[in-house]
DNA sequence: TGGTATT
C-alpha cells in the first residue's frame, strides 16, 4: 500500500507533449507570449481528502478531452490538498465542465469548479486570519468591512461545532496579496463599527507544516481501510442511515439531482474484486451521460471510474453503465441506497457486477 | 488558526 501511494505521488497526466506555442495550429498566445488557457483551464476546489489524481481525471474526463489535469498534493506527504487543475482542449468543455460539476457533491464535500486566475506571483499568500470579531459578525458583514481593500476570493468565520456559534474568528482570502497587506494596515487593531473590541488582522499560516507523524498516520489509516471485510447486517444497515444523513443532511432523500427514494434494497454479496468493486447499474435512461452515475454514486465514498454503455451508431446510452468504487463497505452502501431507487420514470438496479448480468 | 485557491 505505501508502494501505491508513493507512486502516485509525482502522477502527472497528460496528453500529448508541449504545446507548441507560436507554431500554425498551437494555442493562442497572449500579449507577453504565454499560452492563453484563460478559457480552458479551470481550478477545482472543495474535493474530497481521499480523492486520487486518477478519479479526478476520470470525473473531468467525462466531460471532454482534457489537455492536462493535475491534482495538487503535499510535497512532503503526496496527501492532497484538496484542490486541483483542469485544462481542457476545448473552451466549450470548460464551460460544460463548471455547468455541470460546480456543486456536485462528493462524499462530505461540495466541489466547486470555476476558471483558474492567470497563475502569478501576485495572488500568492493573499490568505489573513482575523480575529477578535463580534460573535454577532457575519459571514458577509466581515467581507462588507474587508471588500474596501480589493476583491474576496474565499471568506470564512470558524463556528463552534457543537452550539454553530461563531468563534469570533475567520478568514479573508484577497485575490492580491497587495489587497491583503492593505486590509492588514487598515483594519488590524481597528474597532469595526459598533464594536467593543479591536480586531487582528495578519496573513494566516502557510498550510502544511505536516509531521512525519502526520505523514505515518495518514498511511496506517490509508492502509488499514483497504481490507475492510463485509460486515454484520445490521451493522451495515446503520452505517448506511450514518451515511445517507452525512452525503444528503437532513432531506437524505433530496439530493440535488434525485428526486426520490423508493426503497432500500438488500445487499448482493457476490460481487467480485480486482482493482476496485465494480457495479453495474441498469435501466438508465438513453440519454444517461457519465455525470449521472458521478452524481449518483460520488456521495457514498470513492468513486474510481464511471462508465456510460453506448450504442456505437446512435451514441445513446443502451441502458447501463458500470460504476468502479475503491472501497467494500462504500459500494455496498450505494448498492442498498441506489438500487429500485427512482431516477427520473424509471427504476434503477444496481448490483455488483456478476459474469452473468445480461441472463437478470 | 481551518481545511486546504495557483500547478
Amino acid at each position: 500500500m505505501v508502494t501505491q501511494i508513493i507512486s502516485t505521488m509525482e502522477t502527472q497526466v497528460s496528453n500529448g507533449p508541449t504545446s507548441n506555442s507560436g507554431l500554425p495550429n498551437g494555442p493562442p498566445l497572449s500579449a507577453n507570449g504565454a499560452a492563453d488557457d484563460s478559457k480552458t483551464n479551470l481550478i477545482v476546489n472543495y474535493l474530497p481528502q481521499n480523492m486520487t489524481q486518477e478519479e479526478f481525471k476520470s470525473l473531468f474526463g467525462s466531460i471532454g478531452e482534457i489537455e492536462s489535469c493535475k491534482l495538487v498534493r503535499d510535497k512532503i506527504t503526496g496527501q492532497s490538498l484538496g484542490y486541483g487543475f483542469v485544462n481542457y482542449v476545448d473552451p466549450n468543455d470548460a464551460d460544460k465542465a463548471i455547468n455541470t460539476l460546480n456543486g456536485l457533491k462528493l462524499q462530505m464535500k461540495t466541489i466547486k469548479v470555476s476558471y483558474a486566475r492567470p497563475s502569478s506571483a501576485s495572488i500568492r499568500d493573499a490568505n489573513l486570519y482575523v480575529s477578535g470579531l463580534p460573535k454577532s459578525m457575519s459571514q458577509k458583514e466581515m467581507e462588507q468591512l474587508f471588500s474596501q481593500y480589493g476583491r474576496i476570493i474565499t471568506s470564512r468565520i470558524l463556528v463552534d461545532q457543537v452550539t454553530g456559534v461563531s468563534r469570533g474568528v475567520g478568514f479573508i482570502r484577497f485575490d492580491k496579496r497587495i489587497e491583503a497587506e492593505e486590509a492588514i494596515k487598515g483594519l488590524n487593531g481597528q474597532k469595526p463599527l459598533g464594536a467593543s473590541e479591536p480586531i487582528t488582522v495578519k496573513f494566516a499560516n502557510n498550510p502544511s507544516q505536516k509531521t512525519g507523524q502526520a505523514l505515518l498516520s495518514h498511511l496506517y489509516q490509508t492502509t488499514a481501510r483497504r481490507y475492510t471485510g463485509p460486515l454484520h447486517h445490521q451493522t451495515q444497515r446503520f452505517r448506511l442511515d450514518n451515511l445517507l444523513n452525512m452525503a444528503y443532511g437532513v432531506k437524505r432523500f433530496s439530493p440535488i439531482t434525485i428526486d426520490s427514494m423508493t426503497s432500500l434494497a438488500g445487499v448482493n454479496l457476490t460481487g467480485a474484486s480486482s482493482g476496485g468493486w465494480c457495479i453495474f447499474v441498469y435501466n438508465l435512461s438513453p440519454e444517461a451521460d457519465e455525470s449521472v452515475l458521478w452524481q449518483l454514486f460520488g456521495p457514498f465514498g470513492a468513486v474510481t471510474n464511471v462508465k456510460v454503455i453506448r450504442d456505437f451508431a446512435t451514441n445513446k446510452c443502451k441502458g447501463f453503465g458500470f460504476v468502479t468504487m475503491t472501497n467494500y463497505e462504500e459500494a455496498a452502501m450505494a448498492i442498498a441506497s441506489l438500487n429500485g431507487y427512482r431516477l427520473g420514470d424509471r427504476i434503477l438496479q444496481v448490483s455488483f457486477k456478476t459474469s452473468k448480468q445480461h441472463k437478470a
